[in-house]
DNA sequence: GCGGATCAC
DNA sequence: TATGGTGATCCGC
């Protein structure tokens, strides 16, 4: 097994160098990091941290993080040859099916402000120009600029570490009421290129230009070239791009000249493999320093075409969709459709206050989160308390209940239960947590009376908010990221939305709570997230592999996550009928199934039996809707009309309305999660 | 369903 | 003096 043994030679020198082993995300390279001598930078983060609370917790997590790396060391090394060429002709297998899925008609846009909240503060004040400046506070740093980065100085850096490294260093608290209106300014421009552009933060978005650089007969690089043009016209402010096939490498590039820069993949199969070769996997959206670590430390991978190369291992030791995302990184491939729309699924609030161990104090912050619960209005099953000790250890606990809670008193009631059993504890942070929301499940009869997730602003898939389904690409002075930070990461977020209420930009605000936008996260959809890797190694060498099911192998499209990138219908109701689809290769055909609702409200608002389209706020009109199928179905029943025959008629309309991608790969394979459909509602008829 | 982890911003 | 907040997802129980 070959391996970069790093862990040697890194041991070897903790003694006359201890900070080495201290692995910060502080010297991973980033955009204007070039220069900056990381050693000393790793000294100070070292020496300001070593001691400290935080820092022990620091030492536990990377002591698990080892330990997982040998664990994966030793499992690998246990493969035999026999396995590896086994593993092997999987992975080329699913190379060649990934491969097949390349796209390479989209051009796709990814703009990320420089920057943004150091140069909104700038523009503001432009004593600020040329100098180190961080903005945030001592605790917390959100973005610097590039004066400052010279000295190491970063986001989500403590301040007081970063003063240490700059004492120059000028500190501006952060305002998102400015940060908002600048990027309500970027937006303006982006939909001029593209109207359903999507926004995954304040200073970030995705633009499909295809149809620009069609109808003008211009290449990606003209228009990347122009939008930043019209983007600094309109504030005052440079952003850098990159242009490329697809999403994945659109982020990718955007990163390369920045700042104020850009860079043209070409949509072309051999210039984005000889780019992919040599890219390091960390700049890759979803691998993060401990995928990296594990990657590099157990496989001997540090580049995306490495992934291919090491294909047998990474089939035979993580998941079938993590697995998946690899070799699409290797082969360079990414989303290049617009995500599908997504409700947030959960909602939370949490605080972080000096460590104390009083009991009164810890359920007075209780109280407070429990109060600004209820504010958001929303009706919940499921509750979850988060808990940081005074050690920075991190616990959660939580409760589903079989009503569905809102009150301030029921979500203190109950949190304070689980707190009750912590105690005694020190705590220097609590957090609440509500999700399971009403109308989570599909197909649950819902109370018009209550307010519910969908009785918010949706948003569509340009990240611009509307009401229901109507109104699509409604004002972008509208839209709200309530963990939109960008580069740039908030302490006030509490402060960010209440401000952002009596923002006057936002036209369609309201006092009512229930009027008020809700976050539609779009936040790494594209990239997705395929962290996870620890302890998904499942005993499977003793599998066969006449057991993979060609059909079921067959991937939709990109990055390889099923639930990611499902068409609707079939393989939307096939995700729901099959939560856990995360078996490897050898093992796919054996997942089970269970579900037990009625009507599946596809993408939220289409109904899975005829197709019919309901915005989930018409509550009655789907309650409605779900017994006018209940009655017909009986009818039939009565008359001798087998189930079978019935349901495959009532769903052939789906098939025709589907999505208009007939040629996109899905999940058809039953060994998929698909249910026979009668037995699906045999099912069904037998819940009460 | 729960709890720990990872990741992005 | 001092290391964030929000949301999602995966994985093993």
């Amino acid at each position: 097994m070959p391996m970069a043994d790093k862990k040697s030679e890194s041991a070897s020198s903790d003694g006359a160098r201890p900070w080495q082993s201290y692995h910060t995300v502080f010297t991973n390279a980033k955009a204007g990091m070039e220069g900056v001598d990381k050693e000393k930078v790793q000294r100070v983060v070292y020496e300001m941290s070593k001691g400290s609370k935080y820092f022990e917790n620091e030492e536990r997590k990377e002591a698990f993080i080892r330990q997982k790396i040998e664990r994966m060391r030793a499992r690998s090394a246990k493969l035999t040859a026999g396995h590896l060429s086994q593993y092997q002709t999987v992975a080329d297998k699913r190379i060649l099916e990934l491969e097949a899925t390349r796209d390479l008609s989209k051009v796709w846009l990814h703009v990320d402000m420089d920057a943004f909240y150091a140069a909104v503060e700038t523009l503001c004040d432009s004593s600020l120009k040329g100098r180190p400046m961080a903005v945030g506070g001592m605790s917390m740093i959100s973005t610097a600029n590039y004066e400052a980065r010279r000295f190491g100085v970063r986001a989500a850096m403590p301040g007081f570490i970063a003063r240490k490294l700059c004492p120059e260093l000028i500190f501006v608290p952060v305002d998102f009421e400015k940060y908002t209106y600048y990027s309500d300014l970027t937006r303006k421009v982006f939909q001029t290129y593209d109207p359903n552009f999507i926004a995954s933060s304040l200073d970030e978005a995705y633009l499909d230009i295809t149809e620009v650089c069609k109808e003008r007969g211009v290449s990606g690089g003209e228009v990347a070239e122009e939008l930043r043009n019209a983007v600094f016209g309109e504030t005052g402010l440079t952003c850098s791009a990159g242009v490329a096939a697809n999403c994945l490498l659109a982020k990718v590039c955007s990163d390369i000249n920045k700042p104020n820069g850009q860079f043209v993949l070409p949509n072309d199969r051999l210039a984005v493999m000889t780019f992919i070769s040599s890219l390091p996997i960390r700049k890759i959206g979803g691998i993060g320093k401990v995928t990296e670590r594990i990657l590099t430390d157990v496989f001997g991978i540090s580049t995306c075409e490495e992934m291919l190369r090491k294909g047998g291992y990474l089939c035979s030791l993580f998941s079938r969709s993590t697995a998946d995302f690899f070799l699409s990184v290797g082969l360079g491939l990414g989303e290049t459709d617009p995500p599908q729309m997504r409700l947030r699924k959960s909602i939370s609030n949490e605080r972080t206050f000096p460590a104390t161990d009083s009991e009164a104090l810890l359920y007075q912050k209780l109280e407070l989160l429990s109060s600004d619960m209820q504010k958001e209005g929303l009706h919940g099953r499921t509750l979850t308390l988060k808990l940081k000790t005074s050690s920075f250890e991190v616990r959660t606990r939580a409760l589903t209940l079989q009503k569905y809670i809102s009150s301030r008193d029921d979500i203190y009631n109950y949190a304070s239960k689980l707190l009750k059993a912590e105690l005694p504890i020190s705590l220097r942070l609590i957090g609440l947590r509500v999700s399971q929301f009403k109308d989570d499940k599909m197909g649950s009869p819902s109370d018009p009376t209550q307010k519910t997730l969908l009785s918010f602003m949706v948003a569509d898939a340009s990240g611009n908010f509307v009401r229901g389904q109507s109104s699509l690409g409604s004002e972008t002075s509208n839209n709200l990221f309530m963990n939109d930070f960008g580069d740039d990461i908030s302490v006030e977020t509490r402060e960010m939305i209440d401000s952002e209420r009596d923002d006057p930009l936002n036209r369609n605000d309201s006092s009512d709570p229930e009027q008020r936008c809700t976050l539609i996260e779009f936040a790494g959809k594209t990239e997705g997230m395929h962290g996870h890797i620890n302890g998904s190694i499942v005993e499977k060498v003793d599998a066969l592999i006449e057991k993979s099911d060609p059909k079921s192998s067959q991937l939709k499209k990109s990055n390889g996550r099923e639930s990611d990138t499902s068409l609707p219908h079939e393989t939307e109701i096939s995700s729901c009928l099959n939560q856990k689809d995360n078996n490897d290769y050898l093992l796919q055909g054996e997942t089970s199934s269970r579900q037990e609702e009625q009507i599946l409200w596809m993408n939220d608002y289409e109904c899975s039996l005829c197709g019919i389209e309901l915005p989930s706020s018409f509550v009655e009109e789907r309650q409605e809707h779900a017994d006018f199928h209940l009655a017909e179905r009986l009818q039939k029943e009565e008359s001798g009309m087998d189930s079978r025959t019935l349901i495959a008629r009532e769903r052939s309309p789906l098939k025709q309305t589907g999505s208009g991608n007939k040629h996109k790969k899905r999940k058809s394979s039953p060994s998929d999660g698909h249910l026979p459909i009668d037995v699906f509602f045999r099912k069904i008829n037998q819940k009460p």
